[in-house]
RNA sequence: GGCGCGUUGGCGGAGCGGUGACGCAGAGGUCUGCAAAACCUUUUAGACGGGUUCGACUCCCGUACGUGCCUCCA
């Protein structure tokens, strides 16, 4: 089968091959975790675990690497570009390190909540210090970096690439900055491959920069008064990740990597210099990935990934999230206006990653209303007559349902690009096949098939979240079937009221009395 | 100021150069002991103005509105 996808490189939809014949190496930006992810982030994971779905069920053994941004994500230039996770921790009164803790906790937490597949490598970038100063002495032996008096920088002209992937104008961009931009930069588009402690600054997190990767001058820098709790702490940090070379006499210049730094190293560590895909949101396109793009690709030689994937972002209210405005919901409060994770999976789900969706109560409503429907079809499974006879036998038969097709049309919509509502537009078609059926045209064993597909697929938990009845409310229908028969119309529909608040809603079709979850 | 993207019915959301999926919601009907479900019908759906074409929602240009990014923000 071809798996098609649009190219952010190319910026066409290209047939996907694989580096390998069976294996794809993939990596995605994962979430800096200094707060809690609301809809917007969360709907990234969502898609991107729908392309790994995919993949397996293509037949390929997929190796993906997922990063956590525990150190060096600055915030806005209001803020005066301070790391996000420092800046957390102050919030919250704790460390940065009990931040990141916390929120990588909630991440994995949440992963799980929304039935995402784990990756192989889940890493924090905290934990891959050393090689990201290999990087960086890899692109300064290599001539791409300079130092200022607060880091080492990237310099952008030595890549002379630097503006195709974005298709950024450069020039045009600098006469119309907003932002005023650091004077000892080279050039604006210049970024920070590892940054230096402010002077008189604590932090958390620091590591000594290696000598070797220092410019003369630089050496005279001082790391900022630390208390000596700190100072012990830190030189702790630093030996622990091996980023103390040079354990001389002098006042180690202490420092954090540069966020763009962190993905590379992690990427090409684990991965090797080539990917077959990286995935992002659309935002990451004009700095963080054309940064990937040219300090990996500058330290290699090598081209960095072959696919790059980019979702669109998520609206609420027709609006973007921000914090300000106070929509960027979180798991927990979906959970607490009576939605579940996947109730919001289903919702990611009707849109297709690369449109803006828009998120509003309403709109989890119908996705909601949607999942409840298909699961009362699950829940056909348990009450199917045949448990013997085989799809094939029951194809053969006249008036019954074959649903064997339907598998293969979901995968080829989802090898469109990963196409998710034609995905759901097949199922939502072989499921009105089974709507007003007779229960004796329905195949059991092809039905349970179809949904462990389903499951496969989008991760729907379509079977988990669809147990049988128990023993005794199926007594309840057989009764009220004979009370029926009777006319009793008394005792039938107290039966059907004892149902309802068991959660169990009882429907009288021409084939027989069916039973659904109540909503 | 620069670079993008989007605009399909009440809401969400696809495909497609030849009279527009699918879901959710509303209305009416069939069915049912009653219900429920299902099914049928239904509500002026392609922002606006041009152009190309035998023919455009689909291609091109412009306008409006919305939205995103712009160099240590994401």
């Amino acid at each position: 089968m071809t798996l098609k996808l649009y190219n952010t490189l190319t910026k066409k939809t290209e047939t996907f091959t694989p580096l390998q014949p069976n294996k794809i190496s993939l990596y995605t930006c994962g979430p800096t975790v200094y707060d809690r992810l609301h809809v917007g982030n969360w709907t990234a994971y969502i898609f991107w675990d729908t392309l790994v779905r995919t993949l397996i069920a293509d037949g390929f053994h997929v190796e993906r690497v997922m990063n956590i941004t525990d150190v060096g994500h600055l915030v806005s230039d209001e803020d005066e570009g301070e790391d996000k996770l420092e800046k957390g921790a102050r919030r919250e009164g704790k460390t940065a390190w009990d931040i990141a803790e916390m929120y990588s906790e909630d991440f994995i937490a949440g992963m799980e909540k929304l039935g995402l597949i784990t990756p192989e490598h889940i890493v924090r970038a905290t934990d891959f210090i050393p090689q990201q100063l290999e990087l960086v002495r890899v692109l300064k032996e290599k001539g791409y970096t300079y130092q200022t008096s607060d880091g080492i920088y990237f310099d952008t002209a030595k890549f002379p690439t630097y503006a195709a992937f974005a298709g950024l104008d450069l020039a045009a961009q600098k006469a119309g900055a907003r932002v005023e931009f650091n004077p000892e930069k080279r050039s604006p588009s210049d970024f920070a491959l590892w940054k230096f402690t402010k002077p008189g600054e604590t932090r958390d997190m620091e590591w000594e920069t290696p000598a070797d990767l220092l410019e003369g001058s630089a050496s005279t820098l001082s790391s900022g008064d630390l208390t000596p709790l700190e100072r012990q702490r830190t030189t702790r940090e630093a030996e622990e990740t091996g980023a103390s070379k040079n354990l001389d006499s002098k006042k180690p210049i202490m420092g954090f990597p540069g966020w763009h730094l962190e993905c590379s190293a992690m990427a090409m560590s684990i991965l090797g210099p080539t990917i077959d895909i990286h995935t992002g949101g659309i935002d990451h396109i004009p700095v963080h990935h054309t940064n990937e793009i040219a300090q990996s690709e500058a330290a290699s030689g090598q081209q960095f990934a072959h696919f790059w994937l980019h979702n669109n972002h998520l609206k609420v209210d027709g609006t973007k999230i921000s914090k300000s405005l106070g929509n960027g919901f979180t798991l927990q409060d979906l959970k607490d206006k009576g939605f579940n994770p996947l109730d919001f999976r289903m919702f990611v789900l009707q849109g297709q990653y690369q449109n803006e969706g828009n998120f509003t109560f309403e709109n989890l409503q119908a996705a909601k209303n949607r999942l409840h429907h298909w699961r009362n079809i699950a829940a056909l499974r348990h009450q199917t007559h045949d448990t013997l006879q085989d799809d094939d036998e029951k194809s053969s038969n006249d008036g019954t349902v074959s649903l064997l097709a339907v598998s293969g049309v979901i995968l080829e919509a989802l090898n469109d690009n990963v196409n998710t509502p034609a995905a759901l537009r097949a199922i939502d078609e072989a499921f009105s096949q089974l709507d007003g059926k007779s229960l004796d045209d329905i195949h059991q064993y092809g039905l349970a098939q179809l949904l462990e597909h389903i499951d496969g697929l989008l991760g729907l938990q379509l079977i988990p979240s669809t147990p049988d009845i128990d023993d005794e409310s199926k007594q309840l229908i057989i009764s009220r079937e004979r009370a029926r028969d009777e006319k009793n119309w008394v005792s039938s529909d107290a039966i059907r009221d004892n149902l309802k608040a068991r959660g169990i809603i009882v429907r009288d079709t021409a084939g027989g009395t069916i039973w659904e979850y109540a909503s």
